[in-house]
RNA sequence: GUCCCGUUCAUCUAGAGGCCUAGGAUAUCGCCCUUUCACGGCGAGUACAGGGGUUCGACUCCCCUACGGGACGCCA
């Protein structure tokens, strides 16, 4: 049996973290078996659905890179077939007509809940005849009566519902169309689906679905409920908990292949290992090893991740993916010193490439003002000696080099008798407007010879500024 | 309310009856390295929800309670 999974989202939103676990959980599983992975778009609500939630969600696939093997499959192209299958139940007897208003329907649940019992179609229309069998009308599915359905779960094991539990749900709209539990079965059916791996809030679904199968004779996949995915406060992850959206991690500097193995090790673990590749994933990933209980998202240890990845990256690629976010703020990072050493020189100081952007643009730019605590501590009237000293010393380098520039450095510290920090800090504070930089030498020489003599001449001013403010 | 699922450090987790004075990772806090910030190294604190069983022995098995989550749609 060859191994066939599915993702099967709903185009009502953006790929979120938890769509994209289970989407990686169900490649995952196919690849590990040679399988097939489709994908296919529950788009039969016709009020929700919209083109631009496919899009979304086919982009943030192929950013993770979980390709699939089929589709993306559209369920309104299967409209014929869905109804196919629903006449088949009609005349088996296994559905019916149902001419019940909206408001009787609203009312029954209404008297249910008061009465404290789960709320379900009392079968209504099942027993009454329609004088106008051509009324509007939906079709129920007629969920057999009395004993239990198992449903055999892989993460969690029998689960047995009574079909007490179970009402007569509805099939087809009065539109016309099929509903979520029709065709996610026949789908299921139809692409010869064996495992279907979805998040445990369609455990519900599942004994439905077992019945609407067994109506219709066929043999159902085996399933496996993922917990869900909730937010650092333990409620249910949403927008409020900051990006949710695959896509917004990329727009904040996230590496996809840190968002895979974030979310991997959510639910899932293999021993104590916290880096995975996709190789090692794959091989090493198994259904059974998931978790029941839900976990939290956590933001720092993905960040930790990104910076991991970031880390262990090729500059040049980095650089690549850096180049965007810089332009964000403004910089041609082609005008300036090669992005390549930037992000050498910054790669193990960033958590996302968003703030390695943001600590790189004085690299292309003179900054805007001294961070105000770092001109404070540093450019003070007695670093002006050594200022001026180091600015002489630069100045006088013929070939710009990082040796060079060390040389400066250390002669200029050696002149003084003074630590190199004490010449190197106000330094740095003078060339970058802050207090953290790469090396120093690398940073000077990366901003290059023109630029530094003009920042430290602006520091200079600075400090003779506050040097008079005191003395007044 | 009814049904279903779950519960190990703040967070992600290891743990398949004795290996557990409960391990790792992130975060936090120290120390070391150091020209800053990081990286790296070393170290610290913090957890088996509670109560009953079963057993020579329970984080591991069973029951109850509490708490959390999910479902109860002409949404998926």
């Amino acid at each position: 049996m060859t191994v066939r999974t599915r993702f099967a989202p709903s185009p009502t939103g953006y790929l979120h973290v938890g769509g994209a676990r289970t989407a990686l959980f169900s490649w995952l599983y196919a690849r590990k078996h040679g399988g097939q992975f489709v994908l296919r778009i529950e788009d039969t609500d016709l009020e929700r659905s919209t083109a631009e939630s496919v899009n979304a969600i086919l982009e943030g696939m192929t950013w993770m890179g979980l390709d699939y093997d089929e589709g993306p499959i559209f369920q309104t192209d299967r409209f014929e077939r869905y109804n196919e299958i629903i006449q088949q139940l009609l005349d088996d007897g296994h559905a019916y007509k149902c001419y019940c208003s909206k408001d009787r329907l609203d009312e029954l649940r209404e008297t249910q809940m008061a009465n404290k019992v789960k709320p379900r179609y009392d079968g209504h229309c099942l027993k009454n005849k329609a004088e106008d069998a051509d009324a509007p009308h939906v079709i129920r599915f007629r969920n057999p009566v009395g004993g239990d359905v198992v449903v055999n779960d892989l993460i969690r094991g029998k689960i047995a519902f009574s079909n007490d539990e179970l009402d007569d749900l509805i099939i087809r709209r009065t539109d016309g169309s099929p509903t979520y539990n029709l065709t996610v079965v026949v789908d299921d059916m139809d692409m010869n689906i064996t495992h279907v791996i979805r998040g445990d809030d369609h455990l519900n679904n599942a004994p439905r679905q077992v019945n609407i199968l067994k109506a219709l004779a066929a043999e159902p996949p085996i399933y496996a409920h993922v917990p869900m995915i909730l937010g650092d406060d333990g409620s249910r992850l949403s927008k409020r908990h900051g990006a949710v959206s695959v896509m917004q991690y990329r727009e904040e500097g996230f590496l996809p292949e840190a968002l895979l193995n974030y979310l991997v090790r959510l639910g899932w673990s293999n021993g104590d290992q916290e880096i995975f590749s996709i190789d090692e994933m794959t091989s090493l990933f198994d259904i059974d090893d998931v978790n029941k209980a839900p976990s939290s998202f956590n933001t720092e240890k993905l960040e930790w991740l990104n910076q991991h990845y970031i880390k262990e990256a090729d500059p040049e690629h980095i650089a690549n993916l850096l180049a965007p976010h810089l332009g964000k703020l403004g910089i041609d990072p082609t005008q300036g010193p090669d992005l390549i050493k930037v992000v050498e020189a910054q790669q193990e100081r960033a958590n996302t490439l968003v703030e390695m952007a943001d600590i790189s643009t004085f690299f292309y730019e003179d900054y805007k003002e001294f961070d105000e605590k770092a001109a404070k501590k540093n450019l003070r009237p007695v670093a002006a000696e050594a200022m001026k000293k180091i600015r002489e010393a630069l100045a006088g380098i013929e070939t710009w080099s990082e040796d060079a520039i060390h040389s400066a450095i250390d002669d200029v510290a050696a002149a003084l008798e003074v630590k190199m920090g004490k010449v190197a800090q106000p330094l740095r504070v003078a060339v970058v407007g802050r207090a953290a930089s790469p090396g120093i030498d690398i940073t000077l020489f990366l901003v290059g010879q023109e630029a530094c003599l003009r920042r430290i001449d602006r520091a200079l001013a600075y400090i003779e500024v506050r040097a008079n403010e005191t003395a007044s």
